[in-house]
DNA sequence: TGTATCCTTTTGTTGAACAATTCTCCAAGA
DNA sequence: TCTTGGAGAATTGTTCAACAAAAGGATACA
């Protein structure tokens, strides 16, 4: 039999679910998107005017919108001048991977203190990537290779983790771009998340988190190779 | 002689100084504060039209700031009823404490890694605890206690630490209303503090770090009891 | 007691307006 | 040629007024 007291848990539980959202959250997320997507690439100014415009929404909606993307630090908004698709640094993508390893190890301890692993949406994600890889859908790949990690932390059951990991994956892919979708880059990392899951299956928990170690290093090294060969290239990015 | 190079990259790394703020970002910074002071207590509604009028902005404008401070999970925003400042639960407060636990042990360590420790900024914090502390005002002890734990992150010279830490620290201040400004509470912190900076000085890290975590879960565990008590008592807060 | 219906209040969103700032371009001067 | 100045255009910053939409509260009725 279940108590007043269960039920009103599990529905609270659910009470994310219900939250509405407003225009300026949806613009938001759409925003987000298309930033990640690319088709905002780092450096561009976002207009009020034209974006409002292809919206539909207002400039003061649209504002409301922008501020979020700010805090995100997907955009940075400068006062007069507008907000710009945020240009990352070498030493952004330091100090993000440097992050990413402090979140993505501590959630491995903590859900292996806490109790058996609920591995379901981390093979989920695993075997989506190695599908969408045989079908050489390499930008998906990509995209799933961070769902992968974001199902990770999600292990750790804790929100606030969660909600960190979300926004961080989001900064990094701004990086992502200089990589769009190469084979190269991906394949290896799909080996080696279907070895995690391994280990994790195995209550491996050391070798997991040493692996995910070794992963983050190697992908950072890769990313900033890329990253200044690009830098050094094209726009002379003003000094 | 200095190179043209190396004069704009000085003058690139003073950039930070120069930003201007809109008057959203300076309401934002203002509501912070007001609400940490306790001005706001949790579970206040924050009227538009009242504070926009107490401070001379539009709605508009307010809106943007409201939307900056739901962000930093300091008011909850519910569609078509206004924005409330936060109530925290219990598990908020554990959940708070673990992300606590993960970056000022993570910041330890790398700053260890980094090479000599910078501790001026943490030492200064340590003494105005202490003077606040020799002259009764326990409120500013609090403060100044919090800044301790920000100087420590800062040891790891990383933006994005720095920043989640600063943004976990006002979240936290929302259940530190529980214990305002108590002597009992704070007092045995002061001498924790000291011991930590000896530690640190003496570049034992490990113990340092020990020292760092078992403070963290006896905070945890008096604020959590206090919270539990005050929460049983006055408003019955829904089902 | 419960519930259906009004009225009031507050937020959600828009559009227009104007001030303040930045950008662009061109001409004058060294 | 390069720098400096400045006029005008374009864009953002902020406010205001208006109305739609939703939530909250009160009243009348079964």
């Amino acid at each position: 039999m279940t108590s007043m007291r269960a039920v009103t848990t599990v529905l609270a539980n659910e009470r994310p679910r219900l939250a509405r959202l407003g225009t300026a959250e949806r613009v938001t997320e759409i925003l987000r998107e298309q930033i990640a997507a690319g088709l905002f690439p780092p450096g561009t100014r976002l207009s009020e005017e034209s974006i409002g415009e292809a919206l539909g929404v207002s400039r003061n909606t649209l504002r409301e919108s922008f501020r979020l993307l700010g805090h995100e630090n997907l955009v940075a908004h400068e006062l007069n001048r507008g907000v710009f698709v945020r240009v990352l640094t070498a030493e952004d993508v330091v100090d993000l991977y440097q992050l990413r390893q402090i979140i993505e190890s501590s959630a491995l301890e903590i859900a292996g203190r806490a109790g058996p692993l609920e591995l379901g949406p981390v093979i989920a994600a695993v075997e989506q990537a190695e599908a969408a890889g045989a079908d050489g859908r390499w930008d998906e790949v990509a995209t799933l290779d961070l769902q992968f990690h974001q199902e990770i932390v999600a292990l750790a059951q804790s929100p606030r983790l969660d909600e960190l990991m979300r926004r961080l994956l989001a900064e990094l892919r701004l990086a992502f771009h200089v990589m769009h979708g190469s084979q190269e880059f991906h394949e290896p990392y799909l080996v080696r998340n279907r070895k995690m899951v391994t280990l994790l299956r195995r209550k491996k928990l050391d070798q997991a988190v040493q692996e995910l170690r070794a992963y983050l290093e190697d992908a950072q090294r890769e990313l900033l190779s890329a990253f200044r060969a690009e830098q050094a290239a094209p726009p002379s990015q003003g000094t």
